[in-house]
DNA sequence: ATCATTTCTTAAGGTACCTTATTCTTTTCG
DNA sequence: CGAAAAGAATAAGGTACCTTAAGAAATGAT
C-alpha cells in the first residue's frame, strides 16, 4: 500500500473503526490528485461536489466579501480534511492551493452510496463535521474575546510551521486584521510565542 | 396531533421527506419540556445527551472566557435546533432560558438506534449539522468584515422581534460588543434598521 | 545574475470599540 | 403599591486596530 494510502487511513481510524473490507470500499472511490500552487481546486459560486483530504502542502478556504477583500477561513495542511459546507449548490468558499499540494478528492455522491453500503461511515462523517463546527465555534469565541495577539499565538500553535510557508497576508487576513497590523504585533509580541510553547 | 408536535414535523420535513412509520419512531423518542426563565438545560462541563427543538420562547447557548465573561454564541426561539456539538462529552456548552420556554429534548442514543432502523434520519442530522456550520461560517465571516451596527442590522433580520424580548446585554454579547456600546450604536444608526427592512 | 514583482516593514493619523462611572428607567417581587 | 434589583443611556478618556503611503527585502522569471 502506498504511503499516502496509510496517511489517509490513519486519518480515518482515528474517527471510527472499520474493517479491511470497508477500508477497501472506501479507498475505491478515492481519487489521488495534486495541485500546482495558486491552482483552484474550487471556486464561489461552482457546484461543489468533493471531500478534499490533503496529503502534502497547504490549502485554503476564502471567500471574497462585500468590499472586495479575501478572507481566509481555513488552512488545510497534512490530515486535514477541507471543504466546503453543503453540497450539490453553489459554492460558498473558494478552494486553492498555497503550495504545490498532494490531495484526495471524495466524490459526494459515491460517498452517499458508500454510507448506503457501510453505515459506519454516517458516523464518520458526522464525527468529521462536529469537529470542524467545534473548531469554529472556539474559534470564533476566541476571535471575540482576545486580542489578535493572542489568535496568532493560538495560530501557531496549532500550525507550527505555517507562517514560514505561506505570506504572511494569509495568516493577517485568517486572524481578521491588516497584514500592517500583523507585522507590528510580530515584531511587538515575539515572546508570546515563547510562552505559548514553553 | 398536538399542535407542538405538527412544528417539529414541519420542521423534520423541511430537511427531509419521512414516512408515517418514520414520523411516529421519530416522535416516540421525542420528550416534551418546559423551562423555567433563567433555568439551565445544560451547563457547560456536564454530560451532554441532548439536541433540543424550542417550540415557543427561547433558549441561548454561551460560553464563559477566560476573564470570566458570559458569551453568547446562538440563540434559539421557535423552530430552531439548539444543542453543544459533542455528545457523551463533558460540554462545551451551557444551553439557558431566556424566556419561559417549551421545547423538545432528543435523547441521542435513542437517535442513534432511530438511525440504525431508519437510515434516514442520518441525512437529517447531517443536513442540521451542515445548516448550523454554514450558518456559523458566515456569522464569522460578517464578524470579520463588518461593522458591530451591520451585524446589529443582520441580527434584526434573523430575529426580527427578540430585540423586544430579551435584555439588550445578552444581544451585545452575541455581537461581541460591550453592552455599552451596543447602546451608542442603537441610538446613533436607527436608520440601518429601516434600510434592512425596506 | 538581473530586473520586475511580490511581500514585508515602519510610521503617522484616524476610527471602532472598550473601560469606568454616573444617572435614569424598567422590571421584579414581597 | 412600594422598595429593591436589574437593565439602559450617556459621557469621558483609553486602546486595538485600520488606512494610507513609502521604502526595504525577498522572490521569481528571463
Amino acid at each position: 500500500m502506498p504511503l499516502s494510502q496509510e496517511l489517509l487511513l490513519t486519518a480515518l481510524h482515528q474517527h471510527v473503526s472499520l474493517t479491511s473490507e470497508e477500508e477497501a470500499a472506501f479507498l475505491a472511490i478515492c481519487e489521488e490528485k495534486t495541485a500546482k500552487k495558486k491552482e483552484f481546486l474550487l471556486r464561489t459560486g461552482e457546484q461543489n461536489l468533493y471531500l478534499y483530504f490533503v496529503q502534502n502542502g497547504c490549502l485554503r478556504s476564502f471567500i471574497i466579501d462585500q468590499s472586495g477583500k479575501e478572507v481566509n477561513l481555513e488552512f488545510a495542511v497534512e490530515r486535514y480534511w477541507i471543504s466546503d459546507v453543503a453540497f450539490h449548490k453553489p459554492a460558498l468558499l473558494s478552494i486553492q492551493a498555497l503550495e504545490p499540494t498532494q490531495y484526495v478528492q471524495i466524490n459526494v455522491d459515491a460517498f452517499e452510496t458508500l454510507t448506503q453500503q457501510h453505515p459506519v461511515f454516517n458516523l464518520f462523517y458526522r464525527k468529521l463535521l462536529q469537529n470542524g463546527y467545534f473548531a469554529f465555534k472556539k474559534r470564533m469565541l476566541s476571535g471575540m474575546t482576545q486580542t489578535a495577539a493572542e489568535n496568532y499565538r493560538d495560530f501557531l500553535l496549532k500550525f507550527p510551521d505555517l507562517s514560514q510557508r505561506i505570506p504572511q497576508y494569509h495568516i493577517a487576513s485568517y486572524l481578521g486584521i491588516t497584514p500592517e497590523f500583523f507585522s507590528t504585533i510580530k515584531s511587538e509580541g515575539l515572546d508570546l510565542y515563547q510562552q505559548a510553547i514553553s
